[in-house]
DNA sequence: TGGATTAAATTTACTCCGTATCCTTACATC
DNA sequence: GATGTAAGGATACGGAGTAAATTTAATCCA
């Protein structure tokens, strides 16, 4: 009513507009900072406007839960390990091309690196499946899984094994990142490194164990542990009966 | 003012009480029925009374967090796989008898039990210490962390690899957790089981391999593929150098 | 015994959140 | 140009968390 109607007040809005407000917004300030009228704001908008776009703050979480795998499978589509031309696969350049095993890890550091790149979305990646029936996860989920269960189909193992594959593979990355991610310092501007962990919070005699080694608790490689634990399930599944199509390399 | 001034209305709670109570309220009606008001209603308080015993609503779930955890403590400490005396370590019955393999087992199934005991503490369990540094962790969690890593150390462990078996152990069981509680099916009521599991939303053509998977999707043993993740992860571990005193069976 | 002290719980009230409902505006179409 | 429709705005309500002040009841000490 005031507003001099600036070029477009209509149709500024879209829903990939909403979704990377909402992640910008939960990047910059945390979760806690997305609500719908804070998210309005930064659109410029009403907060109501929003509901056209998002059925309810529910939906809204798992519009970011979209948006990321949006983005990991964008890394899987861009940012290939090995040289191989492009695919048809909606999802990871080189399809068919890598070794299941290698697919894999590849997948789990493409996950990863969305997780650090967004400060506090792990914990909605983590949690909104719990309330989201299979059917009704966002469409990039739902290819990045699409995307697993073909690779191991054509690595050749049997359905009931390719989904324990895909079970472990899940759980351990999820897994790993909420370990990774959690918060060990206490008053991060505190210069003394047994105060800025909080020590003297932990009495000796109680946690002798854990006292000596907080200090180290940060101290050790994600990348490699993350391989690691990933290659040691993997190892011990039952081999395909007719692999080796693809990957020449089985253990 | 009306209320016949029942025998105590004094003293009516404590932090147990509140804990119980909060733990019940979740359990019956899930995470979003847990606010302030509602709990308070449930104790047949006034709202602000609950704040005598918990700081504010984040600390509440923080307090959820500790009962859980004091709950797999109890567990471990009356339900004991093995028979042996009791023990003075507050966690864990037959401290030092078992091998570190089994025991790390033990406390898987402590741990996944109380989980299934509680239908939505998961979320909690697993992004509270996201936000909660170490040192101001529940105690209960703290005397868990404290007896694995005292574990691991009488296995003659040195601290660099406890810390990354603790990790790894932390990861597995928290991710297979949140795998196994993932919600598969749509609209339960439905006896159709295509409908039941939506899966007319999912195209045939964009998703081949999930929509023949997905009715398999809940069609596994939980029990077995934690502790075989857990033995596969385990099992690579470095030995320990003076190990079997008390784990003759290394691998 | 009886007032003072203190702990426990209530009262009141404020701000912020999600969202239902209704309304206005501007554009596309004929 | 009338009309239908989609995008966004205005208003408003109930419920959430919680700060602050206050009442109530037990405890302690004279």
């Amino acid at each position: 009513m005031d507003e001099p109607d600036t070029p477009e007040r209509r149709g500024r809005l879209s829903r990939p507009r909403v979704l990377a407000a909402a992640v910008a917004l939960v990047d910059r300030e945390g979760l806690t900072a997305l609500t719908m009228r804070r998210l309005a704001t930064d659109l410029g908008v009403e907060p109501m406007a929003i509901y056209r776009y998002t059925s309810s703050k529910e939906a809204l979480l798992d519009g970011l839960v979209e948006a990321f795998f949006s983005e990991v499978n964008d890394r899987l589509r861009t940012t290939a390990d090995t040289d191989a031309g492009p695919s048809r696969d909606p999802v990871g350049a080189p399809v068919g091309i890598l070794p299941w095993r290698a697919e894999l890890r590849r997948i789990a550091r493409a996950f990863a690196a969305v997780v650090h790149a967004h400060r506090e979305i792990l914990p909605v990646v983590a949690t909104r499946p719990l309330a989201v029936p299979v059917a009704r996860r966002p469409a990039p989920a739902l290819q990045l899984t699409e995307h697993i269960l073909a690779v191991l189909g054509r690595a050749g193992f049997d359905d009931a094994t390719a989904l324990t594959i895909y079970r472990a593979f899940v759980a351990w990355n999820l897994g790993r990142l909420l370990v990774d991610k959690r918060q060990v310092v206490d008053d991060p501007d505190e210069p003394d490194l047994l105060l800025r962990l909080g020590l003297h919070r932990l009495p000796a005699a109680e946690y002798p164990r854990l006292r000596a080694l907080v200090p180290k608790f940060a101290e050790y490689d994600e990348e490699q542990e993350l391989i690691a634990g990933l290659d040691s399930l993997l190892n011990r599944m039952p081999e395909p009966p007719l692999d080796s199509f693809y990957d020449g390399s089985a253990r």
